[in-house]
DNA sequence: AACAATAACGTTATAACGTAACACTATACA
DNA sequence: TGTATAGTGTTACGTTATAACGTTATTGTT
């Protein structure tokens, strides 16, 4: 077997793309937050991540990175920044948390999850969100933020390739 | 001190309304599911309460109604079933269960849900579920019931009678 | 620059939520 | 009346999240 280009060693922390580091910056400061290194390396690391990851998963992928043993604690208290300053989005049904795609407005969560590979897939709909709205208010209900998670399969699972089988991706979530 | 009325000693199982439980038996013969005592019990318990309540809530009030320990698996499978069926909603974001108001048909997950005082208010959207069904379908999603949670403060939350100084109940999820 | 006030971070411990595995029991149906 | 299947009980364990408290860093003010 040939060597592993990529063991288990300390890496450098991800480079925040500059635009995305941008884009974060004038969110916390619009909020009167504070970006600091380690908040802008946990949003790098959520940005890697192609889906959902759990607290926990985000916990590993940062030791790993940083060469050391880190509290859950850390990592929740970063989650619950980026999530108040809306970098990132919570699926509560999932207990995952995936970077949000259009970071620069404040609006509901919106996703399509995949029940099979656990893809997150976000969507915008101003409709549901003067729908759920104005359905609140007209019961004297003072609405925050929407949470919408649609479970189900995703086009790629609905069509596996030759030689799939339909059963689920190992750590789908 | 006069004697409480209600100590904790083990109480009889709460009654299930007969048309509850009439509409709970057909609901699980058309879906091919046993309706057994156990979960009747776990139904009945639930539908006693107001608001949602958490699992381990759940198991505390059946082990003081039946007068013995019970293991949290047993009220996670009850709750799972119950679920299944449509007869309950699990709310994730507060991770609690509540009985669904009109369980006759099976629909999506929609609620208001106080942040303050933990009331979850039940409602119907056939535009929302036709909305987010399209936009799942336009994208090759095969979509299965939705979730959607409205967090906020209720009526009576937000207009605190006198005497009330608008902080949390404790107890609220 | 020195100070106070506040926000963020680190550490330990623990609470709350949920599931795996396996043996046993009840029900349904041939 | 067997036999297959679904439900239940029990023990143990895994995952997710927070409490409490002290330290460090940042901000805003003299």
């Amino acid at each position: 077997m040939k060597a592993r280009k990529t063991a288990t060693r300390r890496l450098r922390a991800p480079s925040l793309p500059a635009a995305a580091l941008h884009r974060a910056e004038q969110l916390c400061t619009k909020a009167g937050e504070r970006l600091t290194p380690a908040r802008i390396n946990a949003y790098a690391e959520l940005l890697t991540q192609k889906n959902p990851i759990s607290a926990y998963e985000l916990l590993a992928l940062m030791e790993q990175r940083e060469g050391r043993k880190l509290a859950p604690l850390t990592v929740y208290r970063q989650l619950d920044f980026l999530v108040r300053v809306g970098l990132v989005h919570k699926l509560t049904s999932a207990q995952a948390y995936v970077a949000c795609e259009h970071p620069d407005h404040p609006h509901d969560t919106l996703y399509l999850v995949c029940s099979s590979c656990g893809k997150a897939d976000e969507l915008e709909s101003e409709r549901v969100a003067e729908l759920l709205s104005k359905a609140a208010r007209s019961r004297g209900f003072k609405p925050g933020k929407a949470i919408v998670e649609v479970p189900g399969l995703c086009q790629t699972c609905r069509q596996p390739p030759d030689g799939a089988d339909g059963i689920g991706v190992a750590g789908a979530r």
